[in-house]
DNA sequence: ATACTCAGTGCAAACGTTACCAAAACGAGG
DNA sequence: CCTCGTTTTGGTAACGTTTGCACTGAGTAT
C-alpha cells in the first residue's frame, strides 16, 4: 500500500511537506499543496490511521458498548448520542457484547488498547470485576445505567428516574380505584428500582403488593412469553388483581396476550401499564399505557457529559436522573366495581 | 501511560523479551514470562494497539456499516455475522451512518485508513461515487444488499431472493381467488425487485396491477403512517381490491390500521401480506402473514464469504441469493365472493 | 551591500510495538 | 576443559506518521 514517502519521492518532496499538505498546515505554499493533493488523489493514497494515532496519541473515537443490538433501548439512546458527538468531530465505534460478561471485558480492554477518547457503558449488572476494570481503564466513562453499588469514585451515569416513574404509575392506578395491583418484573438493576417505586407506593397506601419476579434476565426475544406466563402465574395466585404494572412493555404485551386468551377485557376488567414506551406498545391494536423514558434526551445528555470529561481534565461530572413520563393510552381505566 | 519499555526497564529486560512474554512467543523462559506478566498486571499496562497494528499491518477488525441502528434488519443479520466472526477471532466495529451519504463515505474512508481486514456494506442505494469508492478501497467487501447496477468486477453480495418471495406471495393470493391485488411499496433497490416479483406474476396471470409507490424511502419511524396513507390512497382509487401486498411489514401494519378504522375486516374483506417477518407482525393482535427473510442465515453466509475473501487472496466470491419463505398467519384468507 | 525577516522546505527524532539476527548463557557429550 | 547445540536474551531496524528545529532563499529595511 502506498505511503506518504512514496508520494514524497514522486514529487521530489520530503515526507514532512506532504504531511503538511494533508493536514492543512499553514506553512506550505499553495502550489505544492495543490500538487500534493493531486498526486494523492492519483495514487489513491490514504494515510494510515494507526500511524497517525500513534504519534498524536488520540484518535477522536468513542466506544459505545451495546449489550444487545436488537434492543431498541440502545438505538434510541444512540440516536441522541450521535446527534451531539457527530457535530464534535468524534467517531463512534459500537461494539456488541451480546450480554456476555467476557465480551464486556473484551470491549473495555479494546477501548484501552486503542486509547479511545471516551466510552459509553450500558451494563446489565455491576460486579466487582467490572467496577475495577472501569476504574482502571484510564479513559472517561459514562454509564447509561444507574449508579454502581459501590461509590469510591462514582462512575457517572445518565439514567431515567425508574423509581419515580413507577411510583407515579402506581399512584395513578390507585387513583383509578385499584387496590389489588400486580407487578411483573425481573431482576436487573433497573427493575429493582422500578419494583421499589411500586412496592413503596403500594405500602404507603396501605395496600398489599403482588409480585412476580423472574430471577434471570430473559433474552429480549422471549420477553413476551415471559410476560404471558408471569401474568398467568400471578393471576392464578391472586385472582383479585384488577391492574398490572410491568417493568417492560414486552412483559405487558405478553400479559395482554394472556388476558386476551382468557377473555379478560383490557382495560374493562384489568388495567395494564408497561415501561419504556417501546414502539410495539404504540401499535394500533395495542395502545399500551406506559412509563416513557426519554432515551433521546438521555443519549444527548450522556454525550455532553462525556465530551466535557474529555475536554476538561479536572471536570467532576454529576450523574443525572431524567424524569420519566406517564403516557396514558388505551389499556388503563377505572376499577370495575365488583 | 506506561509502555513496554517501562516494564522492560523495571525488570532489567529488553523490550523484545517483554513483547515475547505478552505474545506467547515460544522462545522465552517460564520464569521471566511469569515475572513479566506479574509486573504488567501490577503496573496496569496495556499494549498500544495502534503501534501493534502499525507493525503487523493488520488488525483483525471488520467494519459493519449500519444505515439505521433502530432497524431490526441489521440487528438480526448482525447476529448471524457475529456468530461466525466471533469464533474466528475478529472484532466487529459497527458504524452507524444514519442513511446519510456523506457518512457512508466517512465510513469507507475510515475502513481504509484503519486498514480493516474486511467490511460489510448495507447501502440503501448504489450511486457511481459509492461504487467507485468500493472498488478503490482495497479491502474485501461484502454487501448485504443485492448486486450493484454496474458489474465491472461485481461487488459480491448475500441477499434474500426478494423477487421470488413476492412472486410466491402473489401467487398465493391468486390461488385464494383474489383478482384485484394491491401493492404498497417505496423506491429502494430491494423494493424494486419485490415490485417486479409482484407485477410480473400479476401480468402473467392476466390480471391488472394496482400499485402505490412512495417515491422516497420513508424514515423507519413513519413507515406505519406511510402504510396507512398508502392504503387509503390505493383503496379510494381502486375499491375493488380484496388483497394487499406490502414490501414492508410496517407498511402492512399501517394499512391494517387504516382498514381497522374503516371497519374493513382482515382477512374477511381484505387479505394482507407484508415482507420481512418483523417482530411487530408476530404480536398477538396482529399476526401478520408475511414473506420472511432469514436474516440470521444471511448474516452467517455473508460472514463466511468475507472470511474466505480475507484468508484467500485469490478467492472469487460468488454472490448468493437466499430463499424467502411465505409465513401464513392470520391476515390472509380466501376472497369473499361478491 | 548587509543584516533581518519570513515563508517554505528538509532532516531527524519521536510515537510504541514487533521481528530478525546476533550474542550470551547453559548443559551435555567428548 | 573444550566444543557444540539449544535455549534465552538483547540490539536494531523497521512500521507510517507528525513535529521541532535548522536551513534555504527571496524580499525588505537599513
Amino acid at each position: 500500500m502506498v505511503t506518504i514517502k512514496d508520494i514524497a519521492r514522486q514529487l521530489n518532496l520530503s515526507a514532512s511537506t506532504v504531511s503538511r499538505a494533508l493536514n492543512d498546515h499553514p506553512a506550505i505554499s499553495p502550489e505544492t499543496k495543490k500538487r500534493v493533493l493531486e498526486c494523492v488523489d492519483r495514487q489513491n493514497y490514504t494515510p494510515n490511521r494507526n500511524a497517525r494515532n500513534l504519534v498524536n496519541r488520540q484518535n477522536h473515537t468513542i466506544g459505545f458498548m451495546i449489550p444487545d443490538i436488537s434492543d431498541s433501548f440502545f438505538s434510541h439512546s444512540a440516536f441522541g448520542v450521535e446527534e451531539v458527538l457527530y457535530r464534535s468531530g468524534h467517531e463512534i465505534a459500537y461494539s456488541s457484547t451480546g450480554r456476555n460478561p467476557e465480551r464486556v471485558r473484551d470491549f473495555l480492554v479494546r477501548a484501552r488498547e486503542y486509547r479511545y477518547s471516551g466510552v459509553f457503558l450500558t451494563p446489565d449488572a455491576w460486579d466487582d470485576a467490572l467496577i475495577d476494570m472501569v476504574h482502571k481503564i484510564g479513559i472517561p466513562v459514562v454509564s447509561l445505567r444507574r449508579k454502581t453499588p459501590r461509590t469510591d469514585p462514582e462512575i457517572p451515569y445518565v439514567d431515567s428516574d425508574h423509581y419515580g416513574g413507577c411510583r407515579e404509575a402506581t399512584e395513578y392506578l390507585i387513583s383509578l380505584g385499584h387496590t389489588d395491583i400486580g407487578m411483573l418484573t425481573s431482576e436487573t438493576i433497573i427493575n429493582t428500582e422500578r419494583l421499589q417505586g411500586y412496592e413503596e407506593t403500594i405500602r404507603r397506601n396501605g395496600l398489599r403488593p403482588h409480585i412476580n419476579c423472574e430471577t434471570s434476565l430473559p433474552h429480549s426475544s422471549v420477553r413476551y412469553e415471559v410476560g404471558y406466563n408471569a401474568a398467568r402465574t400471578l393471576l392464578e395466585r391472586n385472582p383479585e388483581i384488577t391492574a398490572l404494572l410491568a417493568t417492560d412493555d414486552r412483559f405487558a404485551i405478553g400479559a395482554m396476550e394472556y388476558l386476551d386468551h382468557m377473555g379478560i377485557d383490557v382495560p374493562g376488567d384489568i388495567s395494564v401499564i408497561g415501561c419504556d414506551d417501546r414502539l410495539e406498545g404504540r401499535l394500533f391494536p395495542i395502545q399500551l399505557s406506559t412509563v416513557r423514558q426519554d432515551l433521546h434526551e438521555l443519549g444527548r445528555q450522556a454525550a455532553e457529559m462525556l465530551l466535557r470529561m474529555i475536554a476538561e481534565e479536572s471536570f467532576q461530572p454529576a450523574s443525572v436522573s431524567l424524569k420519566s413520563k406517564l403516557v396514558l393510552r388505551r389499556t388503563t381505566g377505572p376499577r370495575k366495581d365488583a
